[in-house]
RNA sequence: GGCCCGAUAGUUCAACGGAUAGAAUAGAAGUUUCCUAAACUUUAGAUCCAGGUUCGAUUCCUGGUCGGGCUACCA
């Protein structure tokens, strides 16, 4: 349709006003609602080259067009505006044979996309920043795929270090034989449990320094149990038996918890990298670069990168002792990535807050020669803030990552309640309908907004279940649904070639989602199909308000507006997969 | 200090440089003998400030204000 369209434009600003345009460069606007018009043509960068005004240029351009295009019906004029409708005919012809759900390879650049996301540490459970991490990484990943693009999505596993080490220390001191099991604590949160004593004991110690007469920041840091994390920590990177036999334990316990809570949010991945395999990884690549003179060695002998050609700092590498730091590891991580799978993109779902070190880590692999890292792509978002600021674990300052799921299956099952719409369904069915419910309302509450904004998240304030929200989506699902387990499409009836306002907008709607898919895809923004989906529900419950389908004037109109519910409900289902949530029959 | 990001109704979010800046929520007023009222309809309410580029700026540029982040031989 746009195809006929942008060649009849560039045809006519070429013979009206001897404009070279090519018709791929044509921009069309989708017509405001306000006006009538499916299509809109902004004449104003033209007048300078038809040296008419804006009316009656469009005016010239809208009669070559319409004449031009036999599926087009009229145009309107509004000031600069040339508003051109086609011909409903046209519209029904192809919510008959569009297909909306498949995946799109059109955009001729199919890529092998790798998007690593989650990336959690494993000395303490995941909260709602975390939350936001996985629905984001989960979701542009179905973006990605459904856009035509292979993806394979990675968890690097942060599972060693020093953090890890204090909740093993205080375990080791304070654990007296407890287990997950015997406490009856989820086995990250039992880590977790540890990690935090570990704080306050820490503190306690550090305060009798400071009696001492020690600094305060010194202190914290030369407790004797401080003191011991270090040593635990050089053990067990000396492979130490007992040390890494206790590593290997408590890991396990996070693990499980871990993929209980991935597996409830729903989110998977093809590949799991773990630091303390790739810790080491990236010396090799810093000594070749050192070699080839694209690094600098100083007096003490650590290892910069001088990185200010590029805007950025100079950067050190490895350690005057020849230890490794972060950028090292990411270094040869990436390596490692590339290796396993050569792909043609590298995408780092990480927070803003890690901005920098993604510049310096692309930068770097550029200066060290490898052409892989213009594929480096960090997907940088917002933190989820609390009022009083940041999450943060060890202060308590946390919403948990099971306890808000729990919390919104309970807020999820009380609505239902309250509705009484779910008599006779099986309490498996109500079980899965409040896990549904619960997880669309915070899936969609984190996805609708821009990436790059912060979220702020009031726990006072529960996540929505009315207006424009996950539940409003999977309400206008169930509500076709009701409407199809009654009726389904009859192919064989001729459709109407009349459209009623909100039948047209609903199908034009549908002719949106190429677009939207591709601008979601490109611009890495699960938001824009939340926007969509929304959008999509809102101008189905309009419709269904309006018009009865069950009762419809005739035969030929009950047929089209079954296939407009059909359409819907397809388009919620597709989209709604693309953000992770389900679509309930009823509820 | 330097660098990066954000700022839109009371609140939470939209708006490839285009028309009268859209929604939701909170407020006011309506809609159910009829397919699910977790819905629909009506109403009131906003572009941080100052310049610049443009036929046209919430959008792009410059400067400022406010908020957040980064700026470790931490991860």
């Amino acid at each position: 349709m746009i195809d006929s369209l942008n060649k009849a434009l560039s045809a006519a600003l070429h013979s009206l006003y001897d404009i070279q345009i090519n018709p791929d460069d044509i921009r069309l606007d989708i017509t405001r609602k306000e006006f009538e018009g499916d299509f809109t043509f902004v004449v104003f960068p033209y007048l300078r080259q038809s040296k008419k005004g804006p009316e009656h240029t469009a005016q010239e351009l809208g009669e070559a067009v319409v004449s031009a295009v036999e599926q087009l019906e009229k145009y309107n004029v509004v000031k600069g505006f040339l508003n051109l409708s086609f011909k409903s005919s046209v519209w029904v012809d192809w919510l008959t044979s569009a297909n909306i759900t498949s995946i799109r390879t059109a955009h001729g650049s199919p890529r092998k996309i790798m998007v690593e996301y989650s990336s959690p540490n494993t000395n303490k459970p995941l909260h709602l920043g975390h939350v936001r991490n996985n629905v984001l990484g989960f979701s542009i990943c179905q973006i990605l795929q459904q856009y035509g693009h292979e993806v394979i999505k990675v968890n690097l596993i942060n599972d060693r270090g020093i953090h890890i080490c204090k909740s093993m220390l205080s375990y080791h001191l304070f654990g007296d034989g407890e287990t997950p099991e015997s406490s009856g604590l989820k086995g990250d949160h039992f880590v977790g449990k540890y990690y935090v004593l570990f704080d306050v004991k820490n503190r306690e110690q550090a305060a009798k320094l400071v009696e001492q007469g020690m600094d305060p920041e010194e202190a914290k840091n030369n407790t004797p149990l401080m003191e011991q994390t270090r040593e635990w920590l050089r053990k067990w990177e000396e492979q130490d038996s007992e040390i890494r036999s206790l590593w290997s334990t408590m890991n396990g316990w996070v693990y499980d918890g871990f993929h209980s809570t991935y597996d409830r949010m729903g989110v998977s991945f093809d590949k799991f990298y773990h630091e303390s395999e790739t810790y080491l990884l990236g010396k090799d690549l810093v000594m070749e670069g050192l070699s080839s003179g694209e690094l600098y060695q100083k007096e003490d002998g650590s290892v910069w990168i001088d990185l200010t050609a590029e805007g950025l700092d100079q950067k050190i590498l490895l350690r005057s002792d020849g230890t490794s730091v972060y950028m090292t590891q990411d270094i040869g991580t990436a390596q490692l990535k590339y290796d396993d799978y050569h792909m043609d993109q590298s995408v780092y779902v990480v927070g803003n807050e890690q901005d920098y070190h993604f510049q310096v880590l692309k930068a770097t692999l550029k200066r060290l020669g490898k052409a892989y890292a213009d594929g480096v792509f960090h997907m940088s978002y917002g933190m989820v803030e609390l009022p009083e600021g940041k999450l943060k674990t060890r202060e308590g300052k946390v919403v948990d990552a099971d306890d808000l799921m729990d919390e919104m299956y309970a807020t999820a099952k009380e609505r239902t309640n309250e509705q009484g719409k779910t008599d006779g369904m099986e309490a498996d069915e109500l079980n899965t309908l409040y896990e549904q419910l619960g997880l669309g309302a915070l899936k969609y509450f984190l996805l609708r907004v821009d990436p790059v904004k912060r979220i702020l998240f009031n726990p006072a304030e529960s996540i929505d279940f009315q207006g424009n929200t996950g539940t409003f989506i999977q309400y206008t699902h169930a509500r076709c649904q009701s409407i199809l387990r009654s009726i389904s499409f009859d192919g064989s009836v001729t459709l109407p070639d009349h459209l009623e306002a909100e039948e047209r907008a609903l199908v034009a709607h549908f002719h949106q989602y190429d677009d939207k898919l591709a601008e979601a895809a490109t611009n890495f923004s699960p938001a824009v199909m939340a926007n969509y989906l929304y959008e999509t529900a809102k101008l189905f419950n309009s419709f269904y308000n309006q018009h009865s389908i069950l009762k419809a004037e005739s035969e030929n109109i009950k047929q089209l507006r079954i296939l407009l519910t059909q359409r819907t409900a397809e388009t919620l289902r597709v989209c709604g997969r693309l953000l992770g949530m389900e679509m309930p029959e009823r509820m």
